[in-house]
RNA sequence: GAGUGCGUAGCUCAGCCGGUAGAGCACCUGACUUUUAAUCAGGUGGCCGAGGGUUCGAAUCCCUCCGCGCUCACCA
């Protein structure tokens, strides 16, 4: 890469000098294996009551990165992957040898120390040098050391680099990685069966988004890469599975912003024999799941408002939600012109040929979701804006789904899913002559899906959960960027 | 997509009513077996995001482009 060489060039070539030094000893800057036998956590823990200036007989080896020296080496700062122990070097113990090596040290090679273990005069629990193992030589300078990288920029394109010199990077990391094992174990705890569904679908479905489109060489066949798992789910319920989940990134060629990346991490349950008030729970449970193993409470903090994820949530109507904040009540509204004159007079812009469901909706978000901090289930949603949706058993105006929202964000989607393949058929006709007519985010015809609900599915109970969302929240209204390590960029 | 702010040494940042580039950290040399953002003395290092324009002269003013942030729009 010639990009890399270019940086700090005359920094890079003190280091690459210092690389020849260790080669012309015979030494290998990039050994093959070390085995610390102590890592700075463990020793912090068993000698802590260790008096200062006081050396044991122990002798220990451990391995990390150089990040300070002070006094020509005396010192040496080595974080591992638990924290940091000092290297103490004094001449008269170290051999001249292992002085040589510790010579061609820089803040930032990975180095092993092997020596006893002691606490300083100011009482610094240290290994006090006796070989010195050069384990990677790094040939470029880290960052600076109090302010660390704050380039948002870099700190993206070069995650190494802020894990490496920002304390609470590498965290936040640890906890989504924790997180999602939590949340995958509840489940599968659950009995349900983790499986994966294709990513790339020759039809679209399951959720109402623009897609990435790709191409297939060998089939000469475009292929769209999936903004949603369900539909495919939903033949292994028909093929039998009683419950099935996956975890795995969907794709939405939309904006970028705090909230939305364009590949993120979705997570779709089915479980036959629920509906939605059974995914209700369900996610309460996730949500609580999560904010434990992260947090150890399922209180948190956002914004300085505290947020109790434990459940149960309170379920309300998006209608109710509508008449407490608006002042309007839809249900009471019997024409698609009385709800678009309703919607106007509260300055909520809606189209021309907008149905009632769609003014409700466009109302609910308008005047609603804003108000939705602490974590509530809003639930029976028009029925327009659902074509995978069982319809409402005690109003067919409506549907049984809901979303989860916290913090203003909609957390998670969940319906009493569709089975009646003829209503599927007509409802996916209508989303299909949509995008016909060039919504790009309609669902399209999917006639095996439908294919697969003739042979007959069970009721069944669906629920997504947006895992970034989940794992944003859980650790405190963090930017998505900040919980993806990753994140996608523009192309420099 | 719109508005707005930013881009200067490896990193963090000054300089911006035009006059030829600064600090701290890092790096190099030296001092000090002392430290913990070690300290002290000296030093190296810049196509001032890219290109164009105005001007005797541009990091600074103007235009275009690139990248990033924020707000809004879009977005289940």
């Amino acid at each position: 890469m010639a990009e890399s060489q270019n940086i700090g060039h005359e920094q890079r070539q003190v280091r690459l000098d210092k690389l020849k030094a260790l080669e012309a000893k015979g030494i290998n800057a990039y050994p093959h294996i070390y085995r610390p036998t102590a890592t700075a956590a463990s020793l912090a823990e068993k000698y802590k009551d260790l008096p200062n200036d006081t050396q044991t007989a122990d002798i220990v080896s451990v391995a990390g990165r150089v990040r300070a020296v002070r006094n020509s080496g005396m010192f040496v700062d080595l974080y591992d992957a638990t924290g940091k122990v000092q290297i103490y070097s004094a001449l008269e113990h170290l051999p001249p040898a292992e002085k040589d090596v510790l010579d061609l040290v820089d803040i930032g090679d990975i180095v092993g120390v092997e020596g006893a273990v002691r606490r300083t005069k100011r009482g610094e629990l240290s290994v006090a040098a006796q070989k010195i193992t050069m384990l990677a030589k790094a040939l470029l300078p880290l960052p600076e050391k109090f302010h660390g990288l704050t380039d948002t920029d870099t700190r993206y394109r070069q995650r190494y680099l802020d894990m490496i010199v920002n304390p609470d990077t590498l965290p936040i990391l640890a906890k989504r990685s924790r997180i999602i094992t939590a949340v995958r174990q509840m489940l599968l705890d659950e009995g349900l069966l983790e499986v994966e569904t294709p990513i790339l679908q020759a039809v679209k479905g399951g959720a109402t988004a623009k897609p990435f489109i790709t191409h297939h060489n060998a089939l000469d066949m475009d292929l769209f890469l999936r903004i949603a798992p369900e539909l495919y789910l939903k033949r292994l319920i028909v093929g039998g599975m009683p419950g099935v989940f996956e975890i795995g990134r969907n794709f939405r060629n939309e904006g970028i912003d705090t909230r939305h990346n364009p590949e993120f991490t979705m997570m779709e349950i089915y479980r036959v024999y629920n509906d939605y008030t059974d995914m209700m729970t369900l996610f309460e449970k996730i949500a609580e799941t999560a904010a434990l193993v992260a947090n150890g409470t399922t209180k948190i903090a956002i914004d300085g408002v505290e947020i109790d994820l434990k459940g149960p949530y309170p379920r309300r109507p998006m209608a109710d939600l509508v008449k407490e904040h608006a002042g309007v009540d839809f249900m009471a509204i019997a024409s698609d012109d009385a709800a678009r004159a309703a919607a106007d007079k509260l300055g909520v812009h809606v189209e021309k040929d907008a149905a009632w469901g769609d003014c409700l909706a466009a109302v609910f978000e308008d005047k609603c979701e804003k108000h939705l901090i602490q974590p509530v289930h809003v639930i029976d949603y028009p029925k327009c804006m659902s074509p995978l949706t069982k319809s409402h058993r005690a109003d067919d105006r409506l549907v049984e789904r809901f979303e989860t929202f916290i913090n203003t964000w909609e957390m998670g989607n969940a319906y009493t899913e569709l089975t009646n393949p003829l209503d599927q058929h007509q409802r996916l006709a209508e989303q299909a002559a949509a995008h016909d007519a060039g919504d790009e985010e309609a669902d399209m015809m999917d006639e095996d899906f439908v294919a697969a609900l003739e042979h007959g599915m069970p009721p069944t109970g669906g629920l997504g959960v947006g895992i970034d969302r989940l794992i944003m929240v859980v650790l405190g209204g963090l930017s998505i960027r900040d919980i993806i390590a990753f994140p996608t960029m523009r192309k420099k």
